[in-house]
RNA sequence: GGGUCCGUAGCUCAGCAAGGCAGAGCGGUGGCCUCUUAAGCCAUUGGCCGAGGGUUCAAAUCCCUCCGGACCCGCCA
């Protein structure tokens, strides 16, 4: 059974051999192939923005690693217009619906020209973190320079067909009448409240009607202006139903691994650009979506979105690249909750790749470092960082005195042998697990069931501690009572840690108790037997 | 109305491209460390691979049908 491998064994490496087949095949130049990823501008970017760049940018190092020239565009789409006030912002902001977001002011103050290079500046700083490298466009300055001009011309000309072809694809008729261009207002310079209704070639102009339109199912009013547009002047822009296609041309585009969200869209784009700009559409893949996970609240602040820098918050950007790139098929469920099992899968990845780890198959080894290398997108690290379980270092943190958590943590881990490897990274990870424990650290009471003897058990050590003051005294306070009734301590301890931090086990319980009070714990422990219904 | 994905151990999932022994982690259980030490180690438990059919010497994997769950599109971008 002869099983070749392809680059380093995974789903991108297989991706970017057939793109590399498939260029040869149709005679192209090959230097480079460029993949393109589009950046939504017109809202917080959040982990499905970054999973596809971060995807079209795995396969164009698949194709570099089979020795050939590749780039990733990323290309913002900074020319739409706000459709919707993002959650979190104040709703003011109704006032610039329509509107371009390169033209609405930096919802953070001045740190950015616009509303749309301040949320591009957000996904640009997560692929940087990721270690993505790419070359930037802007839409709106693409425009502005004429990039497109070439295919704008073209894609006019060709209108009617155009519109046969959304009709056919899509069944919508609309640009059988309507241009599929959105001039800016010059009146009140919103670009959705625009209608282009006649394209005069010789002038290569286009004459609209500020008229409105209806956007999320909210009827935006235009200014009844009516003017003309010279097209090449950059002040509008293509519909999205053939702009793909006019910058796959324009830019050069052979792969885009898109959305199943888009899929639509996607497919008209091919189209035009075959039959109507006469370029070989990029090679697709189409990829599922993430998806929140259903009634979990990442924090108390409203409008906090699942954003790669929350993600940072808690995690490294490797851990969110395996999150991305581990899996292609399938729709994806995840939250914040993911980080803890991520960085811990992600250092199961590093044991495997560093040989650390037991025997186990070998092209299951090969696959899986493979993974880690692209989770470090090629570039790992030539020693391993130190490895702790996330959930203990959320309890050390828990435990930490305030003030010296990291000192604390550290004579812990050492003492339980975590550092004999050395402690790179360690730093970052308490920080991590400090962050994790500010933000999630509440106990997650559980309904304790108990037996009669076990409640006994209970209000028994419930009156012991009320006669005693010392660490020592209150752990044996537990042993005496297991002696008393004749139970096995560890039962008790069980209870004990249910009751008070919803986990079968916890900390030394005598010095738990006087780091707490006793006051406090006696009193969860009487709520507990009287809600277990047994006294 | 059109389309996509998922279903494998109690849980999270890998394995499916390219058919060849049913896998991992977590959890559970038992044990070790002279009572708990939030560590660690050892052992052990776990399955109608959603159902049915087809192809094949051989199917979790390929094809068809169905069931269940979820999502996207049907405004716009």
């Amino acid at each position: 059974m002869p099983k070749e491998i392809i680059g380093k064994g995974t789903w991108y490496d297989k991706a970017a051999k057939s793109l590399i087949e498939r260029e040869k095949s149709l005679g192209r130049t090959l230097t480079p192939i460029r993949t393109e990823s589009g950046l939504g501008a017109s809202g917080f970017p959040h982990i499905g923005s970054l999973g596809d760049a971060i995807r079209n940018y795995a396969v164009a190092l698949g194709v570099k690693l089979q020795g050939y020239d590749s780039e990733l565009v990323a290309f913002s789409d900074d020319k739409d217009g706000l459709r919707k006030v993002p959650a979190g912002l104040p709703k003011e902001y109704e006032r610039w619906l329509g509107y371009p977001v390169s033209d609405i002011p930096d919802p953070a103050g001045d740190c950015h020209e616009s509303f749309g290079s301040h949320m591009t500046s957000l996904l640009l700083e997560a692929l940087d973190k990721c270690g993505v490298e790419y070359k930037f466009q802007s839409a709106a300055k693409v425009y502005e320079l004429g990039l497109l001009n070439r295919e704008i011309l073209t894609i006019l000309e060709n209108v009617e067909k155009a519109g046969k072809i959304i009709k056919e694809e899509l069944g919508q008729e609309k640009y059988l009448e309507t241009l599929p261009y959105f001039p800016i207002c010059e009146n009140c310079g919103r670009i959705y409240t625009t209608n282009a209704y006649e394209y005069v070639p010789d002038e290569h102009k286009i004459l609209y009607r500020c008229t409105g339109m209806e956007v999320k199912k909210k009827w935006l009013n235009g200014c009844g202006h009516e003017g003309e547009v010279d097209v090449l002047s950059g002040k509008g822009k293509l519909s999205w139903k053939v702009e793909f296609a006019a910058r796959w041309k324009a830019l050069d585009i052979r792969f885009e691994a898109y959305g199943k969200d888009i899929a639509d869209s996607v497919r008209v784009n091919d189209r035009i650009c075959r039959e109507i700009l006469g370029f070989e559409p990029p090679m697709h893949v189409q990829y599922e979506m993430f998806l929140d996970k259903g009634g979990k609240k990442i924090s108390k602040s409203a409008g906090n979105v699942f954003t790669p820098q929350v993600w940072f918050r808690y995690g490294t950007p490797q851990s969110l690249n395996l999150l991305i790139l581990k899996r292609f098929v399938g729709t994806r469920s995840c939250s914040v909750d993911d980080v803890p099992t991520h960085m811990d899968e992600f250092d199961h990845l590093e044991e495997i790749y560093f040989g650390k780890s037991g025997i186990i198959d070998e092209l299951e080894s090969i696959k899986l470092s493979g993974l880690y290398e692209y989770c470090w997108m090629l570039k790992p690290p030539i020693k391993p960082s130190v490895h702790i379980p996330y959930n203990l270092l959320v309890q050390l943190a828990k435990v930490a005195p305030k003030g010296s958590e990291t000192d604390f943590i550290r004579n812990k881990l050492e003492k339980y042998g975590y550092l004999k490897q050395g402690a790179e990274g360690l730093e970052e990870r308490i920080r991590f697990a400090l962050n994790w424990l500010n933000d999630f650290g509440r106990i997650t009471k559980i309904e304790v069931k108990m037996s009669e003897k076990e409640a006994e058990a209970i209000e028994s050590i419930s009156e012991m501690l009320q006669k005693v003051k010392t660490a020592d005294e209150y752990q044996s306070a537990v042993f005496q009572t297991a002696k008393n009734l004749n139970m096995s301590p560890k039962n008790i301890f069980q209870i004990l840690y249910k009751i008070l931090l919803g986990s079968s086990q916890g900390p030394r319980f005598g010095s738990y108790v006087e780091a707490l009070g006793s006051d406090k714990v006696i009193k969860e422990l009487r709520k507990a037997v009287k809600k277990s219904g047994k006294k």
